[in-house]
DNA sequence: CGACCTCGAGGTCA
DNA sequence: CTCGAGGTCG
């Protein structure tokens, strides 16, 4: 028998039962995964039962209901969206952006119920996603609507049936159960990693990647043809009501929990019910806790802004009531932000050691994670390009890692009419030389070797720490000695006498004598440093040590050919190329020789003696976070262990050693399964 | 070619 | 302290 589109006259009852049954046996798996995060089978399964459902409404049509979990993607795509009418006015939540500003709010809710420090409060993460209201009518999910003005939002109901945490049936459990109506309000939002998926498709589709996490849930939920949505990786967290037709229990703390016994997901996990104790008040409680979500948001698996705080009490609510635009009895206590919008007035071009043209844009000061920002790299060309940043545009800055600044994207639509693309100048702005941009590389750089700006860099780097080590010898001075042409290269620094230093600026006769002792001391120095501080290109810290290694001393290596460097491990063609050219170059073998004739004896490497057996020999170690010995102590107690300090997490990394406010690498650590270590167990190892 | 590492460049604050 | 570019190794 050829089942008609209305399939078979009679659908036997035990189809009718297997149908019912499967049903709710994917509603308890949805409930599993989404709302309890303890789901009980695996994907494969779970779309083993999906299909079976699938069949046998394919076969017996006259049997779906609307709240089936295959109904969630239906009808056509809409022409434009219809207003829906909120029954109680979704209301936005006043901020409170530091401490002071929090207590004030927990002092003017002391003064208006006449009971200070006594209020308990209910403190939840605030999700960066998009408001939503549900109306549940008889346990089915009606009508789904944004936020909107708060009176009046617009019904994306068929969008939303699509967002599978979203249960299309309650289950009858807990305090609401069988209210005939409850509208549920919520956050639906994206997941971090589901995002940056989301974008890699976008972006191998070429599409324009969404900025963030929250612009991708926003225009997910706001797509015309449902099918787009139910792509959409979009989840969801109950956090409120708006009308209820059931009694109402006595505090938000029951209310989250009288939601999640319907089977929406509730972030109970992450959300707090604070009492005030015998030293603390409630405030404080969650204060602590806003502490504690803060210590943890990155490690969260979507982003939030900050979290809010809301007065447990129904009753107290009411008392307290409402301003125009949001109630008195929660606030919104924001995160500093950790990016921020301002302007780009003008893009500067520095020069740095090896004569590269690096842009940095210069911004109207602006506020971002605390620290106040008005540079930031534009790395180079491609990068400008890549993000069409211009001057004069307003950006998005953030600061990577937390720490450097960066531009995240330019909003374009306040771009001013007159905007030019940018292009990094053909001429050194220092010296006037070409600048060329050699095949192959993504850096523009000044051909004049003795660049006035090259100069500068190059002298800072002979001075540094870990380098020559000339204290006192910083940016303003070097300006000075290049600029009057004191000093034409590094060597020039061991003729200088105090007589010339007289004549700079906040250089009198005790800096000054300072200043030569230290270039006087600089002299004895281990030859490995004494190569790293020549500023040859490609030899930083780490081949510098390898070539000295191999070679015993300077002399060996001044004369070796490319052919016979690259013998060594480590060394390939092109850092033997380099070498080879920078000692091949008359003016540096000149500048070499008065180094030694200035008396500068660079000493021999100690042998590597064995030593004894440490925790560290052989194992390589990284540090993230800061640590209350310096990061070079630690490097060098590191080293004398026979261990080595890497910059970046690998397979290879043996320890991390976590500090305070530990950085990306520590996430980086744990998923690869490294050691971390805290501060006191590294301390105890080394023996510090 | 991919994995891993080093170099070099960037910014602010105490 | 982080990132991208670029270098080296296997």
């Amino acid at each position: 028998m050829i089942p008609t589109s209305d399939g078979p006259a009679v659908v036997p009852s035990q189809v009718i039962r297997d149908i019912e049954e499967l049903r709710e046996e994917i509603r308890r798996h949805d409930q599993l995964y989404y709302t309890l995060d303890r789901p009980e089978i695996s994907d494969t399964e779970y779309d083993r039962l999906f299909r079976r459902l699938e069949e046998l409404e394919a076969q017996y049509p006259q049997v779906i209901s609307p709240d089936s979990p295959t109904q969630r993607v239906g009808g056509k795509p809409l022409e434009k969206f219809e207003e829906h009418k909120h029954a109680m006015p979704m209301m936005s939540l006043s901020n409170a952006f530091d401490e002071p500003e929090l207590y004030e709010f927990d002092a003017r809710i002391g003064r208006a119920l006449g009971r200070s420090n006594q209020i308990e409060y209910v403190i939840e993460p605030k999700l960066d996603g998009v408001a939503i209201e549900l109306v549940y009518e008889n346990g089915l999910l009606a009508i789904a609507s944004t936020r909107g003005d708060g009176y009046t939002g617009e019904d994306v109901t068929s969008n939303i049936r699509t967002v599978k945490a979203i249960p299309l049936r309650l289950r009858a459990a807990g305090i609401f159960t069988n209210a005939p109506v409850i509208d549920v309000r919520g956050e639906v939002f994206m997941l971090r990693d589901e995002f940056a998926r989301l974008n890699a498709a976008r972006d191998e589709e070429g599409l324009p990647p969404f900025a963030n996490p929250r612009n991708a849930t926003a225009g997910s939920v706001r797509q015309l043809d449902p099918r787009t949505t139910a792509k959409r990786p979009l989840k969801f967290f109950a956090y409120g009501v708006g009308r209820v037709e059931a009694p109402l229990p006595e505090g938000q703390w029951d209310l989250l929990h009288g939601l999640h016994d319907l089977g929406l997901p509730v972030n109970l996990a992450n959300s707090r019910l604070c009492r005030h104790t015998q030293d603390r008040t409630s405030i404080e409680v969650a204060l602590e806790h806003f502490r504690q979500l803060e210590k943890i948001r990155h490690d969260l698996p979507y982003e939030i802004d900050g979290a809010v705080v809301k007065v447990n009490s129904l009753e107290a609510q009411t008392i307290l009531g409402v301003k125009t635009r949001s109630p008195r009895w929660a606030v919104a206590f924001k995160f500093e932000p950790v990016q921020a919008i301002t302007r780009i007035l003008r893009i500067e071009i520095g020069v740095g050691r090896t004569g590269a043209l690096t842009p940095v844009a210069v911004m109207e000061p602006v506020s971002v994670g605390g620290v106040t920002i008005s540079r930031a790299t534009l790395h180079n060309q491609d990068e400008i390009d890549r993000k069409d940043v211009r001057e004069g545009d307003t950006v998005v800055i953030q600061r990577a890692g937390d720490v450097i600044p960066e531009v995240v994207s330019v909003v374009k639509d306040r771009r001013p009419d007159n905007g030019k693309p940018y292009t990094i100048p053909d001429e050194c702005p220092v010296c006037g030389s070409h600048a060329v941009r050699p095949e192959g590389q993504v850096a523009k750089r000044c051909v004049n070797v003795s660049c006035p700006a090259r100069l500068k860099e190059t002298i800072r780097h002979f001075a540094a720490r870990d380098a020559m080590d000339i204290e006192g010898l910083g940016v303003k001075l070097v300006e000075q000695l290049v600029d009057r042409n004191l000093v034409k290269d590094a060597a020039d620094l061991y003729y200088l006498d105090e007589q010339t230093l007289a004549g700079l600026e906040r250089m009198a006769s005790k800096s000054a004598s300072n200043l030569l002792d230290a270039i006087y001391g600089s002299r004895s120095v281990r030859v490995d440093r004494f190569l790293f501080a020549l500023g040859i290109p490609l030899v930083g810290e780490h081949v510098a040590r390898v070539l000295i290694e191999e070679f015993g001393d300077l002399d060996a290596l001044t004369s070796a050919a490319p052919e016979e460097l690259r013998e060594v491990r480590g060394i390939g063609p092109e850092v033997a190329q380099s070498v080879a050219n920078f000692f091949r170059e008359p003016r540096n073998g000149e500048m070499i020789r008065r180094l030694l004739a200035a008396g500068i004896k660079p000493a021999p490497l100690e042998p590597v003696s064995p030593g004894p057996e440490t925790p560290f020999s052989g194992k390589t170690v990284l540090f993230t976070g800061s640590i209350s010995i310096s990061r070079a102590d630690a490097k060098k107690a590191v080293e004398r262990l026979g261990g080595k300090v890497a910059g970046s997490v690998s397979r290879n990394t043996d320890y991390v050693v976590a500090g305070e406010d530990p950085g990306s690498k520590l996430d980086k650590a744990k998923d690869l399964g490294v050691v971390v270590l805290s501060e006191s167990e590294f301390r105890e190892m080394a023996g510090l």
